[in-house]
RNA sequence: CGGGGUGUGGCUCAGCAUGGUAGAGUACACGGUUCGGGACCGUGAGGUCGCGAGUUCGAAUCUCGCCACCCCGACCA
């Protein structure tokens, strides 16, 4: 491509509304352009990305047998109702001509499986693998950074058709094995880790985050074995035993005026948070209950709902606060508290500071079950860095930030149950086929390859992923045997396979390097005044300030070459 | 859905407190000078000041309502 017949308009300054660096750099580099909020377009450079990283997912999915299908983006609602997901939130819904309501596709489990229950009734038919790279639409209640949560992106969603759990291990390991793949090949630093199944329902499922420090999840692995999880979803060694009650000091109220928060509360009476004892009102399936966790934890909402047994558990507002503990908030405490009382297995202490119920005040030298029930003891917290290795015991867990770009489940047979979708076995009997489902953000992904590779001047796109591989700056655009041998550079490149972009425009120099930087052209190649006497400059984007001399005899198979090693430190 | 913020030529912003009919930089067009890291001078074109009411002789500016977008939280299949 030249870049004078090339639609790629960048800007100058960073654009008011962009707040994360991959969406700045998005916009600012001419790839994509906003149309509403979480809703953007492509333009050819953006589209050249969006197409390269497709392709790389399209491949190791063949590779291990998928076949690429490609369903509509207009779902009827009958088919979600089978399955009991017409009602949920995010769905965008509308009506066609004759009232027929329709949902745009947010995921397509129901629709792949309505083709699958109607053309598939033998075990000798399966295994069978479909996946489909398309646009999903969803309105989530808050799009944010870009193309990093928007309402319409685009995903790989595979789905496995199997008769029994073993060949489902085996899909889901090979799918597991291919995410791997393509991240590298992506040149993206990812983790595996254990997580939260969400709604999707099924039992094993994995997240596969891209590790940046601007990432919104925290994922926490061990030192010493190969566990990662969710910092969400990490389980928590109990303590091992309760200590034992008697001796201590008679609980006292102590008046604690204004300090509300536990860090408030910690100043006033000069103690540390680990002390103190948060009494988190919630409610669970419309009753109130009460979860205690120390003043320096989190309470982890989808733990709290499993140790229960609800439904569903929310946070209680401040009027229920108020009815429940007779004070306003931020002085709840158990003691003398009329609900259920779930405390983490952590409070195995003595002496915790707790609320007294009462406004601006605070009961001291509290334990459990000597001053209150507890009703049951349980995991409840979000895991921390510094907390034991649940799986080997002896590990420590540390912390990172990621971004979750793939997520794979093993679904069971939750859809194929509720849709019908049978096979029969050899004996003749009928089965529900036992499926999985692993989707993969492309545009996510995209935006997360920005996150990991940048710098103050642009994007440093990985070669794999690149809008261009190589790009060719002819220095002064008036220099005749400047332009002609560019020109004949630009076609060998081509000729040799090389995705290549010619700079020929009439512009100065640093206006050319700033554009190149920016849209990451990882490698830069200057003709400039060493032509004359056989040289050219080449230039690495992610090396930053460094230049080497190539010669002009065989420079066109020079660079082809480095293209292939640089895409060769990725796939090794 | 709760909290905060922002809407003024394509882009980034000033002007608004104390109303008098819109300005800079950049980008764009033309001319000239430049030419190895976003050049300089000159000329020119480009704006229903988010939308709608209201107050006023007069509203970008004051009042009320609405909308859009961004950020934090809730949520996130």
């Amino acid at each position: 491509m030249r870049a004078s017949q090339l639609f790629f308009p960048t800007l100058r300054e960073v654009p008011r509304d962009a707040e994360l660096i991959s969406h700045q750099l998005l916009i600012r580099g001419g790839f994509v352009r906003n149309v509403a909020a979480g809703i953007y377009s492509y333009l050819p450079l953006g589209w050249k990305v969006h197409e390269k990283i497709s392709q790389i997912v399209r491949e190791e999915a063949n590779a291990f047998g998928g076949q690429e299908v490609h369903m509509p983006v207009l779902v009827p609602k009958e088919l979600l109702d089978e399955t009991g997901r017409s009602k949920v939130p995010v769905l965008f819904a509308l009506k066609d001509k004759n009232q027929r309501e329709f949902f745009l596709g947010f995921t397509h489990e129901e629709v792949v499986t309505d083709i699958v229950r109607n053309t598939i009734s033998s075990w000798k038919q399966l295994p069978l693998y479909l996946y489909q790279i398309q646009t999903k639409e969803r309105d989530e209640p808050r799009p944010r950074g870009g193309l990093i949560r928007g309402r319409e992106f685009t995903m790989y969603d595979g789905y496995s058709f199997d008769s029994n759990e073993e060949a489902l291990e085996t899909i889901y390991r090979e799918n597991y094995r291919a995410y791997g793949r393509i991240f590298k090949r992506c040149g993206l630093e990812y983790l595996a880790v254990e997580a939260d199944p969400g709604a999707i329902g099924g039992s094993e499922n994995h997240e596969f985050m891209v590790l940046t420090e601007s990432g919104e999840d925290t994922v926490l692995r061990c030192g010493n074995c190969d566990y990662a999880a969710n910092a969400e979803r990490a389980e928590i060694i109990a303590s091992a035993e309760v200590v034992a009650i008697g001796g201590k000091a008679e609980s006292s109220v102590v008046s604690t005026p204004g300090a509300h928060t536990v860090d408030e509360v910690a100043a006033f009476l000069k103690v540390s948070a680990e002390v103190i004892i948060k009494t988190i009102i919630c409610v669970a399936d419309g009753k109130p209950i009460a979860g205690l966790i120390r003043g320096d934890r989190e309470l982890n909402l989808p733990k709290f709902v499993r140790v229960i047994g609800a439904k569903e558990v929310e946070l209680a507002d401040a009027e229920t606060v108020k009815k429940v503990t007779s004070a306003p908030v931020g002085f709840a405490g158990p003691v003398g508290l009329n609900i259920p009382i779930y405390v983490d297995n952590e409070l195995r202490g003595s002496a915790y500071v707790v609320g007294a119920n009462e406004a601006d005040a605070h009961r001291i030298d509290v334990q459990p079950i000597a001053d209150f029930a507890v009703t049951a003891w349980g995991d409840i917290r979000t895991a921390v860095a510094g907390d034991a290795c649940i799986r080997c015991g002896s590990g420590v867990l540390q912390d990172a930030r990621g971004i979750e770009v793939g997520h794979i489940f093993k679904l069971g047979t939750k859809y194929s149950k509720d849709m019908s979708a049978l096979f029969q076995d050899e004996q003749g009997a009928k089965h529900p086929i036992i499926m999985g489902c692993y989707g993969l953000g492309v545009s996510r992904t995209m935006a997360s390859a920005i996150e990991a590779h940048h710098d103050e001047n642009g994007i440093r796109w990985p070669i794999t992923i690149a809008p261009f591989e190589v790009g060719i700056i002819v220095a002064n655009a008036k220099d005749e045997s400047q332009r002609e041998y560019a020109d004949t550079l630009y076609r060998s490149l081509k000729a040799l396979g090389v995705d290549v972009l010619l700079d020929d425009r009439d512009e100065r120099i640093g206006v050319k390097f700033k554009d190149f930087d920016l849209i990451g052209v990882p490698i830069q190649v200057v003709i400039g005044k060493g032509l004359a006497g056989g040289t050219l400059e080449l230039a690495l984007r992610r090396v930053k300030g460094e230049k080497e001399s190539i010669a002009v005899e065989g420079a066109a198979e020079t660079l082809a070459k480095r293209v292939c090693d640089e895409k060769a430190l990725l796939d090794s």
